[in-house]
DNA sequence: GTGGTCTAGACCACC
DNA sequence: GTGGTCTAGACCACA
């Protein structure tokens, strides 16, 4: 298997999470060039099509465009990108609470939780 | 692939993790009788020779032992529960606080967007 | 080139048109199981990932979806075929009349043409 | 592909085509002068004994004709371009009410539909 | 058998 | 060189 990715969704999805955390965490800024189709499938170790396919849907997602033969880019509509770190912060945030509340945390030991660890 | 498991780290430290949630949560009591290794492996499509692995490895954790002929049981340990709760809401939190991090949120909004959700 | 199809336009779209135009038309009636991809991949001799690229689009237009593994199907949402069938009209209307217009006719003379042509 | 054309047909019918709409609809008035074969073959990228063959069809059409050296000609006959426009209005027309009738559509409803949207 | 996914490799248009 | 499309063929999960 791959190192960057696992085998239980499928690998476009995974690409789709990953480049939408840089898009939204500003790894990668609004109006950057990415990478050409191929450099990044050969970066993952990934076939080219299946870049195309993660990258045609951040299209239609509207976090990224593309220029036709020069190349694709991060969207500028600073209004998706913010909605889209909204989106994923909230999905992390669901994830942690509901593992916590497995764990038996109330809510106000997961806040404190939190606040003891963010202040190491 | 089993709905269960993901592929990229080994099924029984799967196990490991997804029984020690039970105990740490709660939904496995001190002191309870559980499932035979026959049971367990057909109920997680595993293989009995993965599910014992994963028993040995709960009972050198301190986590449960077994009774010889009369089955394996939860740890009455009620230290060693609380310190393995301890430990995986600590693993949740570190992985939480990364993923926020990476999406640039700092300390305090982490701290404001939780408490937000949790009052919801 | 395949006699089903013109090179201009990408195959997968043109299958889309044709797919929407039977299910406006009513040639594939709501609700209908269609053939599997690959038999229509056979019928069309077109390759069946073709036929899958333009069946998920299909699919997010609201036309078809799929029932997992026994089959694909047409929509059940009469208003969604309506609505194509609403949008292909007004399309065929628009090149029928933007033509008629290049030929120099006004729109009473097509209006009269029509009614014509209708009535032999 | 030349963005011009289709596949489907041979260039030279689409340019017999495309001529004729143009004496039919008035861009070229008749007994005007067209230009030379190279620059028409330079303008649609096609290759010279494309176009040429396009026009001596036309010439066959009635539609143009050639003043030996001086040129080609679109037809002064009134009547032939009148013809030929007919002949493409017909087309059209039944080329319409072929797609309306697929997508289910009768008489009354596509005469309408026409009016309405000529009238917007 | 079904759909879903991935790979490898090819060709095209555009510039 | 870029992205876009298509084919051929493979494997998987589901049931």
């Amino acid at each position: 298997m791959n190192k960057h990715f696992q085998d239980n969704s499928p690998i476009y999805l995974q690409l789709i999470h990953l480049f939408t955390v840089r898009i939204a965490g500003g790894v990668w800024v609004a109006g950057q060039r990415v990478d050409s189709v191929r450099d990044l499938a050969m970066h993952f170790k990934v076939n080219p099509n299946t870049v195309q396919r993660a990258l045609v849907e951040m299209e239609a997602l509207g976090l990224m465009n593309t220029a036709g033969t020069s190349g694709r880019f991060v969207t500028s509509d600073q209004d998706a990108i913010l909605h889209a770190r909204d989106k994923l912060a909230r999905e992390e945030l669901a994830e942690f609470v509901d593992a916590m509340s497995q764990l038996g945390y109330g809510r106000d030991e997961i806040s404190r939780l939190l606040d003891e660890h963010i202040s190491e």
